[in-house]
DNA sequence: CTGAAAGCGCTTACAG
DNA sequence: CTGAAAGCGCTTACAG
């Protein structure tokens, strides 16, 4: 049958069928074919049908790179995730990929798509996707140590309005971030209610990350509630989170024999507090409790499972997309936080 | 100075500068401009540079819905992600997030863009980007339990050339798999040579996810030629898959009390057999050894860090492209696997 | 309510 | 080596 062939033909999309075809199909013109298709009132409903049926017969589909330059629109969020040089994904910090995850999930309930970029902060940066026409905003996640992508995608940021960051070490623009110094309170709070006294810090605050500032000011200010003083390191060796992790429980622990528990101001940290502890047959939660920041997925599943401090980063990627695509001027907008109480305090 | 007026005016992007633009500036027609960016021999040394002079001063950057338009191409590939409809960030299964981050960098190496779309498989699925001129090519990863997702996709697979699955439950089909076999040979391999005898399979190997029963069969052969029986379960909970792993642990060594070691057919199975035995007090690797599979990066957080059989990605991304973009026809694909030894065997 | 026509911003034969 | 022109497949005023 005709039919069956002109679907065949249609669906291998070689040549495209285009909304002529259709248009020839139902008897009807192009116009008609392209205002029945987009929903458009003034079709009748019989019209309507006609055109419907063709087009599904025919496997027709709306070509968007047409209807994106006819429009102006991309209907499309760009995502750039940024990753240190050398970061493979066994490697990179999986918090960027959960939130990546939400991303994506907050963009298609708003009927965006979402073009995804992993860049490494020391290759060829490139963000102007709304330029080139690809993208309506751009988000950047991801934690850059390199200050040349900063600069780059701040200078994008300054000359356009739909550019926006989660977490940057500026205090200004256009950005997103965890309500850093509640989690702080939070999680030390917490440890507090628990019986632990001397807390221990780790996180290094003297870098450009602002977010472990902020974590590290909640905790003194909660500590400071009950006339106790913050005990942290100074300075981080030039190593992986979880790295820093085990090595700043190591010093703390010499500095202070009688610590009780940790804030990690990260959950890779934490991981690398707890694995620190473990190896030196420290029992955890007794002798020493733990509290992350993160709320990572894999912190149920190590052991013992990771207390720790959760974004929630659903919201955050509702934030973010509100001050990419609506260009919603947030003046310091702030993903609210939960405490999220597992095994390890 | 007017330069940098139009500078300005050129990246605020509105009204959007285009070719013409570029050519009154730099003196030459809108061909020229064109050719001149798209790097054609044809074009003067002294017109290029003139040429390229002016789109920087003006910010000018080529509109990739226009080009895409003419020349049919779009120099991008679709994602498609399955997830279970009930699904967060944090209860997916972080495997496919990995892959995901392979296919992307894969891609970037490549200069394809990546639209990425996470579907839930009870929802409105959709993977005709093709049709839409919006994708080149499509891969689907994610391990659908829902059969009404994988009869979706399969069509769109048999009336295109260019989708391409991670894993299905077919036979046939255009796919790339891990070489689970060699993989499950592999895992029991060095649990005998680490002088564990009696050995667990976990995994539901009754299911349409035929990788499990892939590397059953490894299991099994490799058990065979030291004249060793396989332990398995027939049946499985409606769980996660920690729960299933936990669940199975316990049922295997009520089974057989003289267990020794746990073979766990992916990573998430044997976090919950990890978890399962250190909840009974059992040492690990002493007492009993586990290995997992699929390598994902939380294996090495956990505790104890878990030994593993990895797939690689990147090759897997990159045969995953072959697949989707430059339509090469596999018959059976496989990504190579290697053994990652950690601490838990 | 529907049609004919313009135009989004490119690339690429076709001329010269 | 460069220019004038056609055309990719749509959407949307403008008419009727």
């Amino acid at each position: 049958m005709g039919l069956v062939e002109m679907s065949d033909a249609g669906r291998r999309g070689n040549p495209r069928v285009t909304s002529f075809d259709v248009a020839e199909r139902a008897g009807v013109s192009q116009s008609t074919v392209s205002r029945a298709l987009s929903g458009s009132p003034s079709i009748t409903s019989g019209t309507r049908e006609r055109v419907l049926a063709a087009a599904s017969e025919l496997g027709y589909q709306v070509d968007h790179r047409a209807s994106q330059l006819r429009t102006g629109k991309t209907a499309t969020v760009a995502v750039v995730v940024l990753r240190r040089p050398d970061d493979t994904v066994h490697t990179s910090n999986p918090f960027y990929f959960e939130l990546l995850g939400c991303i994506c999930e907050a963009a298609a309930s708003r009927d965006l798509d979402t073009l995804v970029s992993l860049q490494s902060e020391d290759g060829d940066l490139f963000g102007d996707y709304v330029g080139r026409g690809q993208a309506d905003g751009t988000i950047v996640i991801g934690s850059a140590t390199n200050s040349d992508a900063w600069a780059y995608f701040r200078e994008l940021q300054d000359d356009d309005n739909n550019v926006v960051f989660w977490g940057s070490p500026f205090d200004d623009g256009r950005r997103v971030r965890s309500d850093n110094y509640a989690g702080g309170r939070l999680a030390t709070r917490h440890l507090l209610d628990r019986g632990y006294r001397r807390i221990g810090f780790v996180g290094p605050i003297g870098t450009r990350h602002t977010q472990f500032v902020e974590r590290y000011k909640g905790y003194c200010d909660e500590l400071e509630k009950e006339g106790l003083k913050p005990v942290a390191l100074p300075d981080y060796p030039d190593d992986d989170r979880v790295g820093q992790g085990r090595h700043a429980a190591r010093e703390l622990r010499q500095k202070e024999p009688e610590i009780q528990a940790f804030f990690a101001a990260s959950d890779q940290l934490a991981f690398g507090v707890l694995q620190e502890l473990q190896e030196a047959g420290v029992s955890i939660p007794d002798q020493i409790g733990v509290v992350g920041f993160d709320g990572m997925a894999s912190g149920a599943l190590c052991s013992p499972p990771l207390t720790t401090i959760a974004p929630d980063l659903r919201e955050a990627a509702k934030l973010l997309l509100q001050g990419a695509i609506d260009r919603v001027e947030h003046p310091d907008e702030r993903a609210p936080v939960k405490l999220v109480v597992r095994s390890s305090s």
